[in-house]
DNA sequence: ACGTATTTGTACGTATGTATC
DNA sequence: AGATACATACGTACAAATACG
């Protein structure tokens, strides 16, 4: 269960109803407002593109330490629900995937990039690798946030 | 370029090469600790299965706080190349995978799993799932540290 | 059964660096 | 130049889980 509070704002005469954060809970704190952000983008209270408040904004307004929100943060990344960049955090903008056509007999697994690899292939944190075996030859990779693996009859 | 040390110990009379990390450097110390370790586990100084030395070892061999470390284990943890329990971590054992069959039209993408599905489907981190979009019905999910998709002609 | 040691997990603090607006 | 915001890196403390004597 998440905790709330209702807040009036007396220059707008809004009401709002905030959820809290329980130091005590048993879920950690960071993980708590994981959920609670997690929740906000799968309501698409936050949409895919838009900006995530900053880090500041949490500390502030749940009273807890930097390091929790950073976690937290890390936590969605991690999940591939935000990218993060040094001017701030964004939901993760709608994927447009290209079809790979694979053919009878190709076998087809994910796998998480190291992080050369992520660099080597400009892949985000949070993205996957499809790797597409093919009859014979190598191995391919494909970062999952741009493609799609389509099967066909030959 | 990897720093080193020649080290001998007196007792064993034994010559060691001990990788160096230079806080100076440009890469940060914990990503140089990250990829100190994945070279010991891509060249199987550390087996799969095999105990990855504690927190404390890397603080004391290095003269590294606690926190780099604990980043560092973080980064190899989402790579999915070794796994952490409060008793300590070790080199993700060999993967067995099931195949699970697909014909032609079927759709495959990959993703990571959110936290609370991790905990549902008993995932780890740094474990993708694989998304099977069969022509009608609604997707499937299957770990894709214990799945495998193979495409058939139908 | 019970305490102890080990190891990771959480949570706070501080400081400084870097990139962008 | 200054403000903002994230990144790195050090520190501390205590909790929780597990293994062992």
């Amino acid at each position: 269960m998440i905790r709330a509070y209702a807040r009036s704002d007396p220059a707008t005469s809004l009401h709002t109803v905030v959820a809290m954060i329980d130091p005590d809970a048993d879920r950690p704190v960071y993980k708590q407002l994981a959920d609670l952000v997690r929740g906000q983008i799968e309501r698409t209270d936050l949409r895919p593109g838009q900006r995530i408040p900053a880090e500041q904004f949490y500390v502030a307004e749940y009273g807890i330490s930097r390091d929790s929100v950073r976690r937290a943060m890390a936590s969605l990344r991690n999940e591939g629900l935000i990218i993060t960049t040094p001017r701030g955090s964004r939901v993760r903008p709608e994927r447009h995937l290209a079809e790979v056509i694979i053919t009878p007999g190709t076998l087809v697994t994910a796998r998480m990039p190291t992080e050369p690899e992520r660099r080597l292939l400009a892949i985000k944190e949070g993205v996957p690798v499809l790797v597409v075996q093919r009859d014979q030859g190598d191995p391919e990779l494909f970062p999952a946030d741009r493609t799609a693996i389509r099967a066909t009859g030959e």
